[in-house]
Parts: structure tokens; C-alpha cells; sequence
DNA sequence: GTTACTGCAAAAACTTTGCATTATT
DNA sequence: AATAATGCAAAGTTTTTGCAGTAAC
């Protein structure tokens, strides 16, 4: 169960290009969407088009090199990967931080709740969103 | 905690329209797109413009008449609620039949996870995906 | 009669694709 | 030199918006 095929990714001369995304996505500890990853490079001085930014994200988030997250209104986010393993994000909806969730139990979880129902091969979404400390306490509430 | 602000739901007086799109998200236990349901209710014979199916879908959803789902690839779905209470779906990747699960085992374990994290106004995204026990009996894998 | 909904079509936002050019191995 | 990546711009998708006309209350 849950053998991965390699996923189709083209992409693997390292170019400079290629290199720049994957920095890009290196130097910020949040998701970012395609087009603000591109939009970063475009001010830090890196010439990438667009284009090529979409394929690399998608290339990397293949071959297991960086995470994905999908927002609640379905947009697709990127950042480096920080754990092998399969884990889960708490993210800050203020700040942007991220934090990742071992998910052993929710998997456990999960399978459980499968099998009651009947189902095989199950894969899940599961993010959570909230207000972190330091947000907390330095935004108040009305 | 978790006080929902009324959403702005305009889109009060009962029309045709309302009624043709709650009727047909109704019809139909899967969860649809808005183009899906448009679709079949022109179809239907319903004569209903895009945009309003859009505007009540957003509404309905809004209003907690109708669930959503959000895909894998980010696509919005809609179907009638079948449960007061929060809950998740268990999904057949096959034949889209969804089963409810109730989440109050997962929600004590986010409340868990998220104050551990000093995170508050928790929030998440959470679906699991499969294959139906009808779907594997009747798609042979290789 | 007033207010809100509808439908169309235009616009907006996002992603993918074709192809000539350029860089990598 | 051969092969793959790049960039642009065009095309493809999906969703939102403006506004005159229409329906509901």
C-alpha cells in the first residue's frame, strides 16, 4: 500500500532558473503562491518568467522537494519541505507561520474511520488555520 | 468561541432560480460544481444564467443550507447538508458517493494540538478521499 | 412602488501550452 | 551536437462584476 510511482518530472537540469525557485521557496518560512514566488524573484533581480516558475513548483512538489498547501479558497501554496515524513501545517491566517504536525494519530485516526466505512486507499486533506501566540497577543480583538 | 458572524447573505427572496438551484443540489448526493449544476439544470430546461447559480450557491453555502468540498486540484463543490454538526466526508475517487463522518474525535484532537501549539480560532480543512467498497469489489486493479 | 434578483457579456484572475531560442550535458 | 529548459504571448479555465431589465415583496 501507498507505493509512489515517480511521479513524471521532467525539469532536472540544474538550471538557474531552477535554482532560483528552489531558493526562493528556501528563503521563506511561509506557503506562497506561484505567483508571488515569481513576483519575488522578479524583485530580488532574478529574470524568470513565469511560465517557468509554474513548472518548477510543480516539478519539485513531484519529486517530494516542496510541500504543498491548499488554501480555503482552493489556491495551491509552496514551501521547502522541513520533514520526511507525512505531517500536517498549522498555519498562523495573520502572520503566515507555519507550524508542522506529526499526524501519526490523525492517520491512525483516519485509517480507522476508513475501514468502519468500507474504504480502501485513502488519502486525505487536512490543514488547520488559527492565531498564533505572538499574534494573539499583539493584535486585539475588539 | 467560534461566534459565526451572520455571512452577508443577500440573495433572500425566494425565486425560481433559488429554488432551481437548492432543488437540483438536492437531486443529487454527489458534490457538484457550479458549472456541473449549472449545466444540469439547463438541461433540466431550467433557464438559469451562470452567474446566478454562482451567486446562490456562494449564498446557500453561506447561509449553511448546502456543504462544500473542496478537491484535490482546488475545485469547489456543492451539495445539500445532510447534518446539522461539523463533520467531514469520506469521498469514492470512483463514484463520488460521499459518507459522513462525524468529527468530534478529530475536532478534540485539533483543540489538542492546536493549544499545545499556542494557537487559538482554530479553523480546518479536513476530506479524505478513497475507493467505495462497491467500487473495488467492481473495478479490478492491476 | 421600491428593493432585490437575473442574465448577459465583459473583465479579471490564474494556469497551461506552443514554439522558436538558449542553455546544459 | 543533442536534448531539455526558457520565455513570451496566446489560449484555456473558472469566477466575478456592471448594469439594464425583471420579478418579488
Amino acid at each position: 500500500m501507498g507505493s509512489k510511482q515517480s511521479p513524471d518530472s521532467r525539469q532536472s537540469h540544474s538550471t538557474r532558473q531552477r535554482q532560483a525557485v528552489l531558493h526562493s521557496t528556501r528563503s521563506s518560512p511561509l506557503f506562497r503562491s506561484t505567483q508571488e514566488i515569481h513576483t519575488e524573484l522578479r524583485s530580488a533581480g532574478e529574470s524568470v518568467g513565469l511560465a517557468t516558475v509554474y513548472r518548477h513548483l510543480q516539478s519539485l512538489a513531484g519529486e517530494g522537494v516542496l510541500d504543498t498547501l491548499q488554501t480555503k479558497k482552493g489556491e495551491l501554496l509552496y514551501r521547502c519541505c522541513r520533514s520526511d515524513g507525512h505531517h500536517h501545517h498549522l498555519v498562523c491566517e495573520h502572520c503566515g507561520r507555519t507550524t508542522e504536525i506529526d499526524g501519526e494519530e490523525i492517520e491512525a485516526w483516519i485509517e480507522q474511520a476508513a475501514i468502519r466505512h468500507g474504504y480502501t486507499n485513502v488519502s486525505h486533506t487536512f490543514e488547520m488555520f488559527g492565531l498564533c501566540d505572538a499574534c494573539r497577543r499583539g493584535s486585539a480583538k475588539g
